[in-house]
DNA sequence: TGATAAATAGACAGACCAGTCTGTTTTTCA
DNA sequence: TGAAAAACAGACTGGTCTGTCTATTTATCA
């Protein structure tokens, strides 16, 4: 049961859909850069749909943790971490290989709702969404989910312009963040 | 010089290569779809990201269009139109055929930024959000960039969220935005 | 050490892809 | 009407894709 190897495959699947895409990138770049053979896929996974997914799930808990942990490195308080949100996106942004949000991209390529792709990369915004929606809580904000809706349609919007336009978008984002912090905390 | 047949192919691509994506949708399908030989695609266009580019300038031009129309037509101040925005999105979004912003879909699949249909999609972006600025300009903001910059991250994180996770945030977008422009017209 | 399990390389199948070529039919237009 | 241009169907090339199979080598662990 070398779970080792499984984990290198799908550490290496998630770099290579990240970078290039889902249905750019073959299984066979992903196994001679793994330096894998095909049948350890084929043993581990069904199908590379399922490699897709895991790949997606590994990701998505990476990221999840390295974001909130960022928050709470840079903003002690609820509410200041509410702002710091998009001092994280800022440091996502200017990492060399930014390249927008691969979920975001697997539900662009994986186009109906009912696939399970679809699915994996809509159930990562929710969680997203919660962290943020926690955060206001804490804050003490008056409508906890109306706040964080509004915070992360400008962090949604911010990711996928700075992808798409390469363009900085976060001054905005925080004056506008700002506002709309203090209008829900008084 | 029949423009008429190549009108029609190009209409075709478009809306295959909206629902069902850039790279999944095959030279063959958009073919049969259309009633058109193959060598008069070749005729045509020197490649299939030649067709893809001719059907995202097609689309871009229709969608401005459409959307520009729509506003103007819901309200007749520039300061009201500016929320209108929201409005016609939500028009967009309840259109059967709604399945996100292609030229979001276009970027994430055509990932690098030197790409021609990457940069296509980028200017799709910036026209559109050079419309938000010219009514935020005739509205009399203080700072026209940084309110159409502001909006256009609400806009843009709506059409992402919505298409991903299919829930309706334009409450919390209007909401916001209602919040931008009075802070910003006084 | 020696049996069992797992990973290896690499050939292979079958489907699909973009793009080319040929020869025929249809359309256009003078 | 008749010549030139355009579109037609469809075979074909060469490449890539996912996924299967086999036979060999490497780890594991009692």
């Amino acid at each position: 049961m070398s779970s080792a190897r499984r984990d290198h495959l799908v550490d290496t699947a998630a770099k290579l859909f990240a970078r290039h895409g889902f249905h750019a990138t073959g299984i066979d770049r992903i196994l001679a850069e793994a330096g894998v053979a095909k049948m350890t896929l084929y043993n581990h996974f069904k199908s590379k749909d399922e490699l897709i997914l895991a790949a997606l799930r590994r990701k998505d808990e990476a990221f999840r943790n390295w974001f909130m942990r960022r928050v709470e490195a840079k903003a002690a308080t609820p509410r200041a971490r509410l702002l710091a949100l998009f001092d994280v996106l800022e440091e996502w942004f200017e990492q060399p290989d930014f390249a927008g949000c691969t979920f975001a991209a697997a539900a662009a390529e994986f186009h109906s709702a009912e696939d399970p792709i679809h699915a994996a990369a809509a159930e990562h915004k929710r969680l997203l969404l919660a962290y943020v929606r926690d955060l206001a809580a804490e804050a003490g904000a008056r409508d906890p989910a109306a706040l964080s809706q509004a915070l992360g349609l400008l962090m949604e919007g911010a990711v996928a312009l700075a992808h798409v336009c390469g363009e900085d978008n976060l001054k905005a984002a925080r004056h506008a963040a700002k506002l709309l912090i203090d209008e829900a905390l008084g």
